[in-house]
This record gives C-alpha cells, structure tokens and sequence, in this order.
DNA sequence: TTTATGACTAAAAATCAAATTCGGTCATTT
DNA sequence: AAATGACCGAATTTGATTTTTAGTCATAAA
C-alpha cells in the first residue's frame, strides 16, 4: 500500500500554517515538506484556501472535544463553564496558531485568515450557547437569549484573561479570575439583591 | 484689537482633524483655514502632535462635562451610569471625530491618534471609576477594585451598545440596553442568590 | 487507465529609484 | 516684537521592473 498523499498535505500544511502563518506559507512548500509534487495537492483541495479551511476544521474539532471533556454534567453550571473555558484558552496559548492567525488576520486582512477565526469563534459560541441554554432548562441561570449571553459571557471571559492583564500589566491568577468572573457575571456586582 | 490666532488655529485644526483625520490633515491646510501664516502655528504649538493633543483635550473636557451633567446623586446608581454612558456614545457617533481616529488608529498605528483616543479612554475609565468608587461607599454596589470594575463595566457596555448589533445586525433599543445591563451585570445571571 | 508530477503561466507582490509631499525652520517683512 | 511663507530635508508616494507564487496541464509513472 502506498501512503496516504492526502493525509501527508495535511500534515504538511499545518505543520507550515502553525509555523509560518497563512500567507508565509506556500503550496510549493506545503509540497516540499509533504514529499508530493505540488499538482498533487489540487487533487485534493481546490485551493489554498480550501486547504486552510480543512487544518482549521480539524483544529476547531480538536479544541471542542477538549472543552467537551471538561464538562462534568454533575458539577454546577459555572465551575463547568469556567474549567471548560480555561482550558480553551490555555489551549490557545500553547498552540501559536491561534494567536498567530489573529495577528495576521488584525495586521492584514487577509480573508481566509479572518475565515479561519470566525469560524473558531463561532463554534466556541455555539458550544457556550448550548450550555448556557442547558444551564436556563435546569433553573441554573435566569431565562435569557442563550446566544446573546454566550457572546456577553465569553467577550467578560477575554476581558478578564486577556484584555485586562494587558492594560493593567498583572494577570490574574487562576482563582481571582473564577472570583472575579462569579462577582461581575454569576452573582452582580449590585449590593441590593 | 486683533484676532485671536491662536484661537483660529485650533478651531481651524479642530475642523480639519474632525473632517479629515490626523494624517490627511496638513500644517499648511490648517494654516490655510486659519488664515494665518504656517509660522505662526508654531508659535503656540510645538508641532502637529501638540496641536493634535490641545484638540483632544477640549473634545474630552467636552464630554466629560456631559457625563458629569447626566449624573443625578440623587438617582440610584444603575440609573444614572446607564444615563451617562449612553450621553458619551451617543456623542461619539454624531461626533464624528472620534470614530475616524479609532478607524484611523487601527489602519495606520499613527502614534499621535494612538494617544488621542487613549486618553479619551483614559478620562472615560477614570470617570466611570470614580462613580463606582461612590456607589461602594455608598453601599450600593458590593466592594470590588473600581478600576477594573470600571474597565469590565465599560467593555460590557461597549458589547451590548456596538459588538453585539453588528454581529447579530439589530441594535437594542435604550429600554433593552438597560435591562441587559442590569442582567448580566448588577443582578447577575445566576438564578440561585 | 488512473494517478502523480513539476515546468509553465498569469497574476499578485516585493523592490527600488524618482518624484512629490509635508512637518518644521528661519531670514525677511510688517 | 509678531507674523509670514519660501525653503529644506526627511518621509512618503508613485510607478516601472523584477520576483514570487497560486493554480494549470501536458507528460510520466504506476
């Protein structure tokens, strides 16, 4: 049996998308690192873009199975929720391609790049709608648009994780943004209950 | 008695940088609409950026004054926040100036526009600080960091007001904007207090 | 016959020098 | 003493030229 070309291309992509970015990346090279000639890769996909929409697809599946594991059904709503988007971005941290495609997407606007995130976030916010819409059904959370308080929820997630450490300087640690989160998002910040 | 030059240098630059943004503003358009030699610009600013500054420091005086204005200390909290922040977006979109240096800030990284609006961002927070720093002391609000408080505070504001419309393509009206507000917010989502 | 290939092409992007623009200065004018 | 605008050098824009690269296709290998 030969080997299997179109898993070799894929390999190689994202191996040079992780490594170089979408534009940095060439088909010659994609077909030099896979060891194929470059005619071969059109077999497979019509065109570069086609190929980055598929590393992509992998790589969203890979991140919702791990927020997927995260979630204990048995546990509250907001320890689940926030284990589960801890380790989303942890994830986003560790592999650069994320945080490489979002500069590149900010820097240039190159539209398979920005393709690429929204696609990403969109499933993070369906995931999240889902599990807020569970969370309502089970008189968890106050009857709300589930998709409007994923988008709320997840935008106060980045706010706290990532925007604030950057303005201010000194992240939090992994208790205060759990505190702070249950503060600003779960219980209110109003005195008057 | 002379005109005031000085005076007509800045409301020529304020007309300029407001119609053209910073870049496309030149020393010798704004010297043109001043009707005043380019010199004489410089003997009251040092260079384009100070002018720029003196510009921004009156805009942000202005609306500081009409945030300051929408606060009743006799109304509770929510109320006159909810009120003055919606003052202050409210000006910026018929004020056109301040949308086109946030555009002109992330095309092009003009230094100089960069300040501008970091220092209207800068006096919003700071405002929005104090008022929470109040409402603590007052009891209406459970004790937190108003910093950050006030940071978090602005951002959701921002999500509901912009992020959230032009992602689902239908903007609140003011009724719901408040009552969102008080969900994800002051109240929190949480359905057991 | 089917699959794989890499030389080839058209188009996009990078390069680079010439031309232009613009912030800031200063000798002259008022 | 205050105001001015011609002037300067640095920075930016332009456009002609070269290089790179996504995608094709005639040929070769299987």
């Amino acid at each position: 049996m030969s080997i299997d070309r179109r898993a070799e291309v894929v390999h190689a992509a994202a191996k040079s998308f992780t490594m170089f970015g979408y534009k940095a990346t060439t088909m010659d090279q994609v077909a030099r690192i896979a060891r194929v000639g470059k005619g071969t890769i059109y077999t497979f996909f019509d065109n570069k873009e086609q190929l980055f929409e598929e590393i992509m697809k992998n790589f969203v599946a890979e991140i919702l199975a791990l927020a997927e594991r995260a979630i204990d059904p048995g546990k509250p709503f907001a320890e689940n929720l926030h284990r589960a988007l801890l380790d989303v971005l942890n994830y986003r941290k560790e592999h650069e391609l994320i945080s490489r495609l979002t500069m590149e997407m900010k820097e240039i606007g190159t539209a398979a790049a920005g393709f690429g995130i929204h696609m990403m976030d969109e499933a993070l916010l369906d995931f999240v709608a889902e599990a807020v819409q569970d969370a309502v059904a089970k008189g968890e959370l106050k009857p709300c648009d589930p998709k409007l308080t994923a988008y709320v929820l997840v935008k106060l997630f980045i706010t706290l994780v990532v925007d604030w450490p950057a303005v201010s300087g000194q992240p939090f640690k992994e208790k205060d943004v759990m505190r702070l989160f249950e503060l600003y998002f779960l219980d209110g910040i109003s005195e008057t209950s």
